[in-house]
DNA sequence: TTATTATTTTTGGCATACCAAAAAGATAAT
DNA sequence: ATTATCTTTTTGGTATGCCAAAAATAATAA
């Protein structure tokens, strides 16, 4: 298997399964890449070989300890270069995951650690992800969405489970970036819409949107 | 043809036919890409449906106007970060054509004229090659081969063709680097070796040292 | 010019990464 | 429990990029 092809494998894995226990479907896996059903069971059986997963045929996967290293090296790749397309060359927090997936592939440890030592060795990236350290050290934060929140009241938005411009830019006229206070008014029980406000002024935010908007009480 | 194998192969005969008229044989293409020479065949065959080369049989391949586009953006990446590495990032001459080798390969314009911005638009990469514009233009210059000088004196060291590690670090290691001033004592008539002196040592430079030395006359 | 050597091309083959459609297997719904 | 649906796997097939060995074509030397 190319190089390029392990990486994206284990990097969706990785982050379809994010609290790391949960075996992950194939489905899943053939949406985030864009690729068809019968050419995700063909990589993962490979995968299994090559003892990067644990695949379970008509079950679903999940990372061994070395593709779980792999995985969280490219996941600091691609967090370390979006942080620095943002932080250093002043792209969008809309641009950079485009950009980052390619730069990702290229795999030059003194390379990223220098990009992380002139960041400071960031442990966020600006989406809100933790970025994992050299080690593969990985911050856990047990911040909640948007959609799960119960109660009204102050919160903090911590970060975004979707990285798409569309989304991004709509997030980013409603001034609901990271860092942002909102205020929630209202949780409809009829759609489960939310109302809330920021920056003073009121936005409705979707379910679908909701979902995608990560959150900490205040 | 994937994008980076299409690029692979213009930069080569890019590189190879530098004064840009000659032909380039597949042999050459061949070594430097390290491939077999039918698959060279096959992929200027391609690269002759795509328009991308003129490939006549059994004679050689030039690039196309379009090819030649193609080939110049390739190189201008490959040089920025080149420089970029050096300049900003802290390596050394010796290793950013590896990592550059790669991220050339990130084709996004806003990117490599953000890094050129930030270098000052430089013409030259830290091999003393120049570097194109963002709209194709390059800097053309009538410097000669160390090994092509026919008279003592002095010389200003303008750039190395040859980008190997172990050829860098050995001109390092006796100061001639670019920007370096060096005088030439001897030139064996019997095996072509130079004889010269830079920053006050005697240096004996082989023939095929002195054919990636690329000098100016001052 | 003819023989020798080097280069190029052809041929046949292999591995990877993909897909569409059919078959098998799980899950959910009645 | 049986159908209907959704997911996964199998099967058969394609395109790309590569190579080794043989055949054809240049280039060089005798």
């Amino acid at each position: 298997m190319r190089p390029e092809t392990i990486e994206n494998y284990l990097k969706t894995i990785y982050n379809l399964s994010s609290n790391n226990t949960a075996v992950v479907s194939n489905q899943k896996i053939a949406d985030k890449l864009s690729l068809n059903p019968a050419t995700v069971t063909e990589g993962l059986r490979k995968l299994h070989e090559l003892k990067y997963v644990i695949y379970e045929k008509s079950y679903g996967s999940r990372l061994t300890t070395s593709g779980s290293k792999l995985a969280l090296d490219i996941v600091r790749r691609h967090r370390i270069w979006e942080t620095y397309l943002a932080k250093e060359l002043g792209f969008g927090w809309d641009e950079v995951h485009a950009i980052a997936e390619e730069l990702e592939h290229v795999n030059n440890v003194k390379l990223i650690n220098k990009l992380a030592s002139i960041l400071g060795n960031p442990t966020y990236d600006p989406h809100g992800d933790p970025i994992p350290d050299a080690k593969g050290k990985i911050q856990k934060s047990n911040f909640i969405k948007l959609s799960e929140t119960k109660v009204k009241g102050n919160y903090k938005v911590m970060g975004v489970t979707d990285h798409s411009p569309t989304f991004l830019k709509y997030l980013e006229k409603h001034q609901l970036i990271i860092g942002a206070t909102i205020n929630i008014k209202t949780i409809e029980d009829f759609d489960n819409s939310i109302v809330l406000v920021c920056q003073k002024k009121e936005v409705n935010i979707s379910p679908k949107a909701a979902e995608c908007i990560i959150v900490q009480p205040i």
